[in-house]
DNA sequence: GTAGGGTTAG
């Protein structure tokens, strides 16, 4: 005799391979032999249409559900609530808050766990910090995942001390690490360059008898090759695929993005030939990839083929991947398509890309259009540390070598850092020229610049 | 039903 609790439980197996077609037609299988969708039933498919269609769709099934006479519960809300999260909608997820609230359903930690990870997923910190507090502070005791999704935001929102503290007081309230807690405090770390706290809390981890997985390990390799030790973060790799930790795209894509950034193509290749032949699903980020590879390569021609394949294939670019674009044209001199490709993103509503106009500057200077370089900087309306870097550069090569000095200085002023091989090319530059007196000024005006800041 | 790793520029 099929019951609800077979039901649901078919249902959620269909929606976990995303077949949502199936699970539909198992409703409609079980209604017709008497078995009734309930609020569990609904639930799993608000949260796989949500997943798999989008937030619209999975909201329109509520709808459905209340047509069926259910009414929709906290886990309902938590969904929607969760998806619009995923997709950085933070007034969809108030809307969703507020909704549940008008429904007389009170919202539980789960849903405030969810609020806090948005705040902290749009840059809003103190929010998240508030709602912690409020969880703190509240009848709910909080749970692991709380204390997770703190260290996380923490992480990621700049606040790398405050995470270390946060980890330690875990430990002081007796709340023992998770694998999930330590991969994020590690990705953290690495992330921050603070690479001996990283080590140190590896070796915590293994002290605990928790078997790192292949997230530590992607965290760990990613970290060697940003800080250039590429044997060592190739050695992870071949651990990782010894031990059957390569299942998926991240260890691949890690390691070939870090080999065409230093020009090894063809190890990159073999790596891209291993990952295709182990059956491994490509998904956008590997596109990606695989795009930015054609690129660095200067095939354009396979780079476009395969943003058609990649659009029929019905996977929606992202920024990176028109980022990548741009910066290919770029490379390849072709400004005018860069630029126009740049005012299409602009179209379809992507928000200002600050990478792509970095490659512009960067293109062009490189290509002796200093001047239009200039103006291009000029009509920025934000500018980051590889902005000022780019021009700073492409100005020496110019040998105009005043006005990247006062670049230089207005770049420390603003509190960006600039790699000390920009700041030695001016020095030298103003030396060459024998301003003797211009280069001990500015090397004294720097450091005036890093005491005020 | 919430949390962790991969893709772009100097």
């Amino acid at each position: 005799m099929l019951s609800t609790l077979l039901l649901n439980t078919c249902i959620a197996a269909f929606c976990k391979c995303r077949r949502l077609a199936k699970a539909e037609a198992v409703i409609i299988d079980g209604i017709r032999l008497g078995v009734l969708p309930d609020v569990v039933t609904y639930n799993t498919l608000v949260d796989a249409y949500c997943r798999i269609v989008g937030l619209d769709e999975g909201y329109s099934i509520l709808q459905r559900m209340r047509e069926a006479g259910i009414t929709p519960d906290v886990v309902t809300y938590n969904s929607l609530i969760a998806s619009a999260t995923r997709k950085r909608l933070s007034s969809r997820v108030l809307d969703f808050f507020d909704e549940m609230l008008q429904a007389g359903i009170p919202p539980d930690l789960w849903s405030y766990n969810t609020l806090m990870h948005c705040f902290f997923k749009i840059g809003k910190p103190d929010e998240a910090n508030r709602i912690f507090r409020d969880i703190i502070l509240s009848d709910f005791p909080p749970c692991p995942t709380t204390f997770n999704i703190m260290l996380n935001g923490l992480c990621k929102n700049g606040y790398i001390n405050n995470a270390i503290m946060l980890f330690r007081n875990l430990e002081h309230h007796r709340f023992v690490p998770q694998l999930i807690t330590y991969n994020i405090l590690i990705n953290g770390l690495c992330k921050a360059r603070r690479l001996r706290a990283a080590r140190k809390t590896l070796q915590k981890l293994g002290e605990s008898g928790i078997e790192p997985n292949a997230i530590t390990y992607t965290t760990v390799m990613k970290c060697c090759f940003r800080s250039k030790q590429y044997q060592k973060g190739l050695e992870i790799m071949s651990l990782m695929r010894s031990k059957g930790y390569t299942f998926d795209g991240f260890s691949y894509c890690t390691v070939i993005a870090a080999l065409v950034k230093t020009g090894r193509v063809e190890e990159a290749n073999s790596y891209m030939e291993k990952m295709t032949t182990n059956g491994i699903e490509l998904d956008l980020v590997s596109y990606n990839t695989l795009l930015n590879w054609y690129c660095k390569e200067g095939d354009l021609e396979s780079a476009f083929k395969l943003l058609d394949e990649i659009e029929k294939g019905g996977l929606e670019c992202d920024q990176y991947t028109h980022t990548i674009i741009i910066n290919g044209l770029c490379k390849a001199g072709n400004f005018e398509s860069a630029q126009r490709h740049l005012e299409t993103m602009n179209v379809m509503g992507f928000d200002s890309n600050l990478v792509a106009l970095n490659c512009l500057i960067d293109g062009l200077g490189k290509s002796g259009q200093i001047d239009r370089a200039i103006r291009l900087f000029d009509s920025m309306e934000v500018r980051d540390s590889f902005t000022y870097t780019s021009l700073v550069y492409n100005l020496c090569k110019a040998r105009r070598y005043k006005f990247a000095s006062e670049l230089l200085l207005s770049c420390v002023r603003d509190g960006m850092e600039i790699p000390k091989s920009a700041k030695r090319a001016v020095l030298n530059g103003l030396r060459g020229l024998g301003l003797i007196h211009e280069a001990k000024n500015l090397q004294s005006k720097i450091r005036m610049a890093r005491i005020l800041r």
